[in-house]
DNA sequence: AATGAATGAGCATTCATTCAT
DNA sequence: TATGAATGAATGCTCATTCAT
């Protein structure tokens, strides 16, 4: 589905995501990179055309990242426990690379560039899709509540977890993610179930 | 509560309101305002001493406009109408401005000024407080249920807002924020009832 | 000689005066006058026609002060008194109107200002000559050394009086300016008594 | 002691006090700068991160200058001649670079630059505490009159150095400094003399 | 694969000054 | 006399990008 990065352009990525989570997304220049990576500014362009290239790349690392999320469903599981499963590998996700909060809610840096908005639109998308199979699964076996409609519950599922995610960076990472994440979890689970 | 704006001010934020629209965050720049004041770039600094003064007054005139949002509870509704009522009005407010939504949900681009992410700290936190308030009277009264944590209901109502419409802006405004925001409602409404 | 000063125009005189006492002549601008008395930048062009006639005004302020400093001399008194009481005289000025330092050292500030590069020249080509003669008739009274040219000795005494008052500005005014200065009139006088 | 400079930067300085020389300090803009090296603006900043540094190599070239002037002390020369040697190199010094004269005596326009005005001062304090040495050796060895303050000497004797060159500056480099400086050197010589 | 040098376009901001009221 | 509103020109600086080596 990608073309495979080289070592180089992995390491762009990851200085890149790092560059972001100190600074946001401004903090993300051609010059910042070059210094972190011990090069010229010069150099980080025979690895990648241009910044919108390496934006890309960071939102591929970060579908990628979620599709192993939604990919590693166990096939017995309940539809209640894939969802809790979910938050908490994003929650997972997100602690280990907090970067992944400013790239992935900040659509509106991308407004004037077409292809990456697409992407994130295409991601989202993607996800909200791959929530509300979820759902449909649950309120056939009855886990779910069936008199909500699935589309609806996706977007208070999926806004819930942004929203969340959202605090957690604007409280600079001052609380456990992951723990208080659970608690959370625990409520949406009684909201939906049946 | 707010200093008293001139008519210039209030004609420069309500240009960058329409320029935030336009092209996002990005495409505020004072030569843009000028531009749509249809006077020099010098001339904005009589109105306001600089730029994040402006974005400042963006955020105030948003602040502003939640608080009547919140204000105009009617005494003896339910707070199940409350929630609803809401809803309906922050769709309504961002349907007539849909500036409104870059300014409020681009808390990433306000990283680097700390004056400005307080203010959207701030902002959100009243915001919370407020909703937080409702749900409470209303596990009181008991038309809300008492087996979910508000500060957590809170934040899956907010959340869901959020998400909602950003999906909207994301999908370029097409399709009707405030008629499908009924049937988001109603589902909200299912959940969270007792 | 000099058109009489309205009252505003001397406030703006003393503002400006100020204003480059606490932030040198780069405090100086219009927008800061404007303040400093209250009222707006344009009213500052009622009562003078350009920033450069304000320091016009400046200049003259000083040239008058000095003036004054030398026309005191009392007829009957020795040339080294007069040397003597021309410092301290000097001192006196400074220490009341720190300000003046800036402005009679800032010759390179006038730079591409012929009309006021000038008048620096001619005041101090003034001063000079004022020194020159007390000189002149003290070598003729043999109260001071008839072995040097009065030219090179006006030269070495108002330099030292200048550096001499630089120190004091670079020194942020940290020492009493009239105190010290007493013992550098006694060195002066050493060096040139007959 | 300092950074070795690239040749670029060195070609930068010295556009630079070419510039002051012509049109005063005022007249060094990074776009003066840019049109006389024969490249952009931005080019500059890859040279010279910003202005004050400009600035600040002027003054590092122009301590190097001094002390290299103050360096050169043949060890076996009267205190009297080391004087008049440190007189010439200066007059030496500043034909050959006439842009020193503007930077050195400009301390009021580095007034809110700290970092600047604090090597001004540093610079100012090196020399006069040279000039002392000089002096207390010359009292030591009876050559230098002792009945007054090597400090005041010190003042007095950087004092008519200061005013000496800017008379020239100020009469537009118009006469020959070196050649009537030697008169100047010989008033002084004749002042300390025992 | 990387560097050094440079560009062009843009940005926020400042300043002296003007003019109608 | 004084204000409010505006201008034009400049300034220091940043950023993504290019290119010869």
């Amino acid at each position: 589905m990608q073309i495979e990065l080289t070592d180089r352009q992995r390491e762009i990525l990851h200085a890149s995501m790092e560059l972001i989570t100190q600074n946001g997304i401004q903090g993300l220049t051609i010059k910042n990179i070059a210094q972190k990576m011990n090069f010229t500014e010069a150099a980080v362009y025979r690895h990648y055309s241009n910044k919108i290239q390496i934006l890309n790349g960071i939102l591929d690392f970060f579908r990628n990242n979620t599709r192993q999320i939604f990919a590693t469903e166990i096939p017995n599981v309940s539809s209640i426990k894939q969802i809790e499963m979910l938050f908490k590998k994003h929650f997972m996700a997100f602690a280990q690379r907090p970067s992944l909060v400013a790239v992935i809610f900040s659509e509106e840096i991308f407004r004037n560039e077409t292809e990456l908005l697409d992407k994130v639109r295409l991601i989202m998308q993607e996800n909200a899709l791959f929530i509300q199979k979820i759902i449909e699964n649950g309120q056939k076996n009855d886990e779910i509540r069936n008199d909500v409609n699935p589309e609806y519950l996706t977007t208070i599922i999926m806004g819930t977890l942004r929203l969340f995610v959202k605090q957690w960076q604007l409280a600079d990472y001052g609380f456990q993610i992951e723990k208080k994440g659970n608690e959370l979890i625990n409520t949406i689970k009684l909201l939906i179930m049946n």
